[in-house]
DNA sequence: GTAATGTCTTTTATCGTGAAAAAACATTTT
DNA sequence: AAAATGTTTTTTCACGATAAAAGACATTAC
């Protein structure tokens, strides 16, 4: 099957989008800039356009003949790279329960549940080990350490330790920098998600990653930028499994924001400090409170091959 | 080709090392965790030495008939693991000159130069990316990001995080912990180094790196462990490619570890942070002047294809 | 009956291959 | 002549296939 062509697709999806705004479309390699691909992609893009009478094409002539309809888009689910299909299904295993820590993961099983090739599932493998969740063996299998409070505290613990720094940093950056619009930015969508709470709740997680991956930037160290990603995939699938009480977490924790905002703009590293001490704690307290202890084993009738018992 | 048999090959080696010691060899499960290989490759082992005239094998009996000459060793090149082989050729360019940071690789052109797969190189730079000295661009090539002294610093900061945690919590370990044990083991060997330094110097490195292992461990922290690897991976090539006043700088190395050896058994918070600041303070000072800032490029004409400018 | 050996099966490591996508080069248009 | 389009080449991504190595099962030895 070689490579699927979900590059083409999703860049062909955000150019439909792009249709119902303009007349006609721009140069091809504005196009490739502004959809992040090659030239070659948007003329694929351009071809399928033309030849369903999206736009008649001409050289430098892209006139938009017609608003796209729901069936010109492709399916979303075609337009998810090989990484992001083996990531969410892994992670689905992994948190479904069943799941304990020593167990073998088995490459072959996994890419055939997944119904992936080999070389795929192995380097995701690779490239998911630095979230520290799991672990290779020599010339072996890889055994899983298991999403456990141990985990969360030491993922936690470094946490701490890098935005502490970075805020500090950031705190110290001179007025000209370019974070302080950065930061009045991210204050104004926090006041207005703030007021929409009852409705937009949810799309609070977003906004949280942009934040501190802002702060976390200022340290300019890529391990602790680096770090973040850590974090970021954690959460991100925290945020999936452990819906209780979501919006009044969410309440609280912008109004955390909030307050670590004023103490940045302040620039007193105490109360940055103190602000951001409070926040990290109760992200920490969110995070363990969705971690039960002593989680319970799917009947073995019901459970995966994929992670094996050692 | 496959799979090359470099773990037969280097068991092989091993275990005839072992024939030196004994009379007859154990049992085939007890020599697989002797040598950290399955059974399997045990009994191909022991079949070329029957082979070979080596021992004489008949059942449970494994008698050493002669010793090993040179001859019956596999060639050293042809026990290493396609990884390490890798890792070499990719940190020799790397460190050769004319890697200029923003440079790109080409994952095709290096597989060609090394001789392997594209299979094993991709896998070897995802591996390779969690030191931070390359990045991957969405769909496309990975980015150089260069051997500067940015990286030293942001290295270098990250560790002084690390170990002077570290180095606390070792220091708040209960007396009857094993790492006391440990850490007295070290301590002489500390001393036998110092005591034959002019000759065996450049065993320092390899005592370095048990010593700050030993330390990291006490964090608890998979994240910390785990970063050192980075640092062993950075002081392994940095020493290979720094060999001014090695010696001098080992002698003053193991000084500064006997006092922080002191430090941490007296177990007084104080006196282990400033002999832990103080040796990281040479470390840092050492690596950073190992890279001059704005090496000089080599004449275009000899540069490998490995690394091409932007 | 425990622990070894002997045999068979499964999994991992690596390669070559081919399609998707990027990049480079050549040509045309404004 | 700068920037677009048209064309060709190169590189990345993903797969199936195969030998090495691990692991599982069956049998034998102590």
């Amino acid at each position: 099957m070689s490579k699927s062509n979900n590059v083409y697709k999703d860049a062909f999806n955000r150019c439909l989008r792009l249709l119902d705004e303009t007349q006609s479309l721009p140069s091809e390699p504005e196009l490739g800039t502004l959809l992040g691909v090659s030239r070659t992609t948007v003329r694929s893009i351009l071809s399928r356009m033309e030849e369903t009478g999206l736009i008649a094409w001409n050289k430098r002539n892209k006139t938009v003949l017609r608003a796209p309809r729901p069936e010109d888009f492709f399916p979303e689910e075609e337009t998810d790279s090989l990484a992001e299909i083996i990531e969410r299904s892994f992670m689905r295993r992994l948190l479904a329960g069943g799941a304990e820590a020593g167990m073998q993961i088995n490459e072959l099983e996994l890419a055939r549940e997944i119904g992936v090739g080999t070389t795929s599932v192995r380097e995701f493998l690779i490239r998911f080990s630095r979230f520290g969740l799991i672990e290779k063996r020599r010339n072996s299998h890889w055994v899983l350490k298991g999403f456990t409070r141990a985990f969360a505290l030491e993922l936690t613990e470094i946490r701490e330790m890098f935005e502490l720094r970075s805020a500090a940093a950031f705190a110290a950056l001179p007025h000209d920098s370019a974070v302080w619009a950065d930061l009045d930015r991210l204050e104004v969508e926090h006041r207005q998600l703030a007021s929409d709470i009852a409705t937009r709740f949810n799309e609070f997680s977003e906004l949280d990653e942009r934040f501190h991956r802002l702060i976390h930037r200022a340290s300019h160290n890529r391990f602790i930028v680096d770090f973040y990603d850590v974090i970021a995939m954690i959460f991100h699938y925290h945020y999936q499994w452990n819906k209780a009480e979501e919006r009044q977490r969410n309440e609280v924790a912008i109004q955390e924001h909030l307050a670590y905002i004023a103490a940045l703009k302040s620039r007193d590293p105490a109360k940055v400090d103190t602000a951001c001490r409070k926040h990290l704690k109760s992200a920490r307290q969110t995070l363990l409170s969705s971690i039960p202890e002593g989680r319970q084993a799917q009947p073995a009738g019901t459970l995966s091959a994929t992670f094996v018992r050692a």
